[in-house]
RNA sequence: GGGCCGGUAGCUCAGUUGGUUAGAGCACACCCUUGAUAAGGGUGGGGUCGAAAGUUCGAGUCUUUCUCGGCCCA
């Protein structure tokens, strides 16, 4: 028998995807009709949705973590445009800063040229110019994922607009008040007079000096502390004179001893941590000694201490504190603490009170802030320290160590941490703590654990250093009366920056007359001009008020920032304090985070362990739509796990996804026109069809529900599982015998034809914001409303389309349907028949389940030839299955005596 | 080293306030089909829930410890 007779199914929709050549014809397409304009005017005057783009930085190919990102952005930017919005997306980039700069000096050195050689200004267009290249690379990567923005008007940190607005925002927090002068370590090379970056610091063996020295305990709470010393050891003698405390750990256990050997320690009581007595008795020569106690290290709390020098005038307190990086590795188990040289000793003494200062000077030389050291350099000080401590009876033991030690990678001087003057904005002057606290209990997370995790980093952060002592950034606005020493606080001058910066940039910061920037009202010699930049935190913190308040299209606060959960300490932060400092309102109402990409078996992607992915070998093998189904079908709340396997796998749903579509267009011709979903009285079409409406309407709520919680891979699961379960093994599979054989405009088939339609319509759109390409190319196949896809909105299902009365029924009958699929499968397995339509079948069904089903056709349900169904006693579903009776019919392959009821049949 | 988060079949994920033999899809195996055909259908095997201890009549679900992994900090 010819085909002619049956309807088969004809699509120009392939089987076969090839989206690696088939998207970037989408993409051209898409550039073609403007699709972000059209999307615009699609969208006006409806209410806006705003994901402000966190700035990713100019510099390097995006990795997976990149895609990720903006792949999980776009995802969220068309289901709002597709639920009715005005969903705007302008991505953004993140330019100043260290990692351009040093890009730019390995070039010099390649080119043998000096960066001190070179004018700032020069310097810092060559950065421009470097950032302005990888935003162009970047542009490219992100549109070939699919990402739908406003790529002709991103926005750029550096750019002339950001720089001004950035000086005022830095401006606000200096008419309040907030903004002061303090002083922090940094690494510091006293030879180029310069702070080191830590990657600019290279580690190399280093002669030390080493001292035991001793620390009188002033008062305490532990009686037998009194009169004891408490030693030290360090390997930086010089810092000593700008000690302020000593740390301990509450964890450790500590004892007392008595040293009666002749010297200067002889009688005297002196605190250690126990596990390091024997490393401390050998190293200082104990010989005879007397345990007098042990005890925790937590009794050391309130403990004072008198500074080794008190007899030259170091006479001030020097408090015991706790603190976890107190180890017993090396030492004694407690640590002096020079706030101005140490980050930990600065960390803890900044918690507790205690300030750092400028101890050293630029060259290297104690400042006045010293007493009696007040000029000296600190590389010369130690034998000086040693001869004072051993004059003062405080030195226990002192020799040299061969260790790792921090070395600038240009000089190979060796460096040290160094209190610099630096800008800091207060946490609690102006209660910017208090307003980001409660900004944050009114932003939504997702995951919900973001909240905590933002707010515990908020609770106990310390002031915002928010200077750099770098080239390749936004200038600190701040001058300084040379006489008063006062920062100079005037709004018009601000002003008067900014809009110099607006007109040409920040470089003139660094070339033109001071005066220019502090208009007539100051004269330029009676202050000092600040040649620091601003930390880059501050600038992409600083984003929401130079995109999200001056562009007409966006609004503030935005609707959602969405980034990696490190941003929990970057750029949600900085973004969270910068505006609270300003507005006292967070910059977004919700916080979406997700996890990081690691390979297939949760470890994180490096060279070293060879599991790297990149986005474009992906892009290369399966495409952008495999990428964005590996994106909606994981967790983001947890890492994400990718490797080929894995993508593998999501292609193998991608095909079944496709081959449903072409199932849906082939039995339509490639005909579609919407349907009236109003005018369709579901009653009127066959159960299996209501059934059907019944189904779609429920996933339609669930989709809307899922989506409305970000809930992505849920989502997608439903979504797939719809395709597999519901149509591709049971509504496509019974509904072949309809649309093969029933002529066309039968009654039946043309139900089947409206709910083919209706599926189509349904995946489209639930499917654009993910699969973006394929549905677009599905869409241009049939579409004739709009131009994109992505112009359509979620459509609304009438209510009359669920009907719970009939699954509860269709349920029941599913049920029946797998106890005879088990049936027919026996004789299959027993090679007695083999298509399911050789088969006919004895159900024997209970009262209830034969009432039920009374107008059931099984055999159609199970597309066997004959069902019969007979009512018994028993509640057991008992199937027998048969070889059918009779010929095959060549239209619709049953077996069967008599002919079918076509009229087409010709048995 | 510290803080936070996580570890359910080969893979992606469900597992509601602790309660009957732990679920789905994919993958796999076997079979069928050859009118969705580099497609489609059916059946089936496979986890004791990272490990151990505890609370409980009862724990994947609560507690503790350990372990592995991730992020942040040091």
């Amino acid at each position: 028998m010819s085909n002619s007779k049956i309807n088969l199914p004809k699509t120009a929709f392939s089987m076969k995807a090839n989206l690696p050549v088939r998207e970037p014809k989408i993409l051209e397409y898409w550039k073609n009709i403007n699709l972000y304009e059209e999307l615009r005017n699609s969208g006006k005057g409806k209410e806006k949705f705003v994901l402000h783009d966190g700035p990713p930085y100019a510099n390097g190919n995006i990795h997976m973590g990149t895609a990720l990102n903006k792949i999980l952005k776009d995802i969220i930017v068309k289901f709002h445009q597709m639920d009715g919005k005005d969903s705007i997306y302008v991505p953004g980039w993140d330019c100043h800063g260290l990692p351009i700069e040093w890009k730019i000096e390995e070039q010099y050195k390649k080119n043998k040229k000096n960066k001190n050689e070179v004018p700032i200004v020069e310097f810092r267009k060559e950065c421009r110019s470097f950032a302005e290249k990888w935003i162009d690379v970047h542009k490219t990567q992100f549109k070939r994922l699919g990402v739908v923005g406003d790529w002709e008007n991103y926005y750029s940190t550096m750019s002339f607009d950001a720089e001004a607005q950035i000086v005022r925002e830095l401006g606000k927090f200096l008419k309040e008040g907030s903004l002061y002068k303090g002083f922090k370590p940094v690494l510091w090379s006293t030879v180029e007079k310069t702070a080191l970056a830590d990657a600019e610091v290279e580690y190399q063996d280093h002669k030390s000096d080493t001292i035991y020295t001793s620390f009188p305990v002033k008062s305490s709470s532990v009686k037998e502390l009194e009169g004891c010393e408490i030693i030290i050891w360090t390997t930086t003698p010089w810092t000593i004179p700008a000690n302020k405390a000593l740390a301990y750990n509450e964890a450790l256990n500590y004892i007392i001893i008595q040293i009666n050997d002749d010297g200067d320690f002889k009688d005297k009581r002196i605190v250690i941590v126990q596990d390091l007595l024997e490393s401390v008795i050998k190293e200082c020569n104990i010989s005879d000694f007397k345990e007098i106690k042990k005890f925790k290290g937590k009794e050391f709390k309130d403990t004072i201490c008198n500074h080794p020098f008190f007899d030259l005038g170091f006479n001030y307190d020097i408090p015991m504190l706790q603190a976890r990086f107190v180890t017993t590795e090396q030492g004694t188990g407690i640590v002096h603490c020079a706030p101005s040289h140490g980050p930990d000793d600065f960390n803890l003494c900044i918690n507790n009170g205690i300030k750092a200062i400028e101890t050293v000077d630029g060259d290297g030389k104690y400042t006045k802030n010293v007493q009696l050291f007040e000029g000296i350099h600190i590389f010369k000080a130690n034998p000086i320290v040693i001869e004072k401590l051993k004059e003062q009876k405080k030195l226990l033991s002192n020799g040299e160590l061969i260790h790792s030690y921090p070395h600038s990678w240009r000089s190979k001087a060796p460096l040290v941490h160094r209190a610099t003057p630096q800008w800091f904005i207060s946490m609690e002057s102006h209660g910017l703590r208090n307003k980001a606290l409660k900004a944050i209990d009114e932003t939504n997370f997702y995951p919900n654990k973001g909240k905590e995790r933002l707010k515990s980093m908020i609770e106990t952060r310390p002031d915002w250093c928010v200077s750099r002592q770098r080239v390749w950034g936004v200038p600190l606005p701040i001058f300084i009366n040379k006489q008063s020493n006062e920062i100079l606080i005037d709004e018009e001058v601000i002003e008067n920056i900014a809009n110099i910066y607006e007109k040409e940039g920040s470089d003139c910061w660094f070339s033109d007359d001071p005066q220019r920037f502090l208009g007539p009202k100051y004269k330029a010699e009676d202050f000092e001009k600040l040649s620091d930049i601003v930390e880059v935190w501050f600038d992409s913190g600083s984003t929401h008020s130079f995109v999200l308040e001056k562009r007409d299209d966006l609004k503030w606060p935005a609707s959602m920032y969405l980034e990696g959960s490190d941003q929990h300490r970057g750029w949600f932060h900085s973004s969270l304090l910068e505006s609270c400092g300003t507005r006292g309102k967070a910059p977004f109402e919700n916080i979406l985070s997700h996890g990081f990409v690691v390979d297939g078996k949760g470890l994180k992607m490096s060279k070293s362990l060879g599991n790297v992915i990149a986005p474009e070998d992906i892009l290369k093998k399966y495409g952008a739509d495999i990428l964005r189904i590996w994106v909606a079908s994981s967790n983001y709340a947890e890492d994400l796990r990718i490797d080929y396997s894995i993508l593998d796998q999501h292609a193998e749903s991608y095909r079944k996804i496709r081959n449903t579509f072409r199932y849906l267009l082939g039995n339509l011709n490639d005909n579609f026109e919407e349907l009236d979903l109003e005018k369709i009285n579901s009653q009127e079409l066959p159960e299996l069809e209501q059934f059907m409406l019944h189904k779609i309407y429920i996933l339609n709520k669930n989709f809307k529900n899922y989506f409305s919680n970000y809930d992505f891979h849920n989502l997608y699961k439903e979504l797939l599982n719809f395709c597999t379960v519901d149509l591709s093994s049971f509504y496509f599979d019974i509904r072949k015998d309809v649309l093969y054989c029933d002529p066309i405009g039968s009654k039946k088939r043309d139900s089947t034809i409206i709910l083919l339609k209706i599926i189509l319509d349904s995946l489209l759109k639930w499917f654009a914001p993910i699969l973006s390409f394929t549905t677009e190319e599905i869409y241009q196949l049939i579409g004739k409303k709009n131009i994109s896809i992505h112009l359509e909105k979620f459509i609304n299902f009438p209510k009359q389309f669920e009907n719970f009365e009939l699954s509860n029924k269709m349920n029941e009958i599913m049920k029946i349907r797998d106890i005879c699929n088990i049936s027919i499968e026996e004789k299959r397995t027993s090679k007695e028949i083999g298509s399911s339509l050789e088969a006919d079948l004895e159900i024997k069904l209970n009262k209830k389940l034969y009432k039920l089903t009374k107008d059931s056709d099984f055999a159609e349900l199970c597309i066997i030839s004959k069902a019969s169904v007979v009512q018994i006693n028993k509640d057991e579903i008992i199937v027998t299955t048969k070889k059918a009776n009779g010929s095959k019919c060549p239209i619709c392959w049953k077996v069967r005596l008599e002919s079918c009821e076509r009229s087409t049949c010709p048995i």
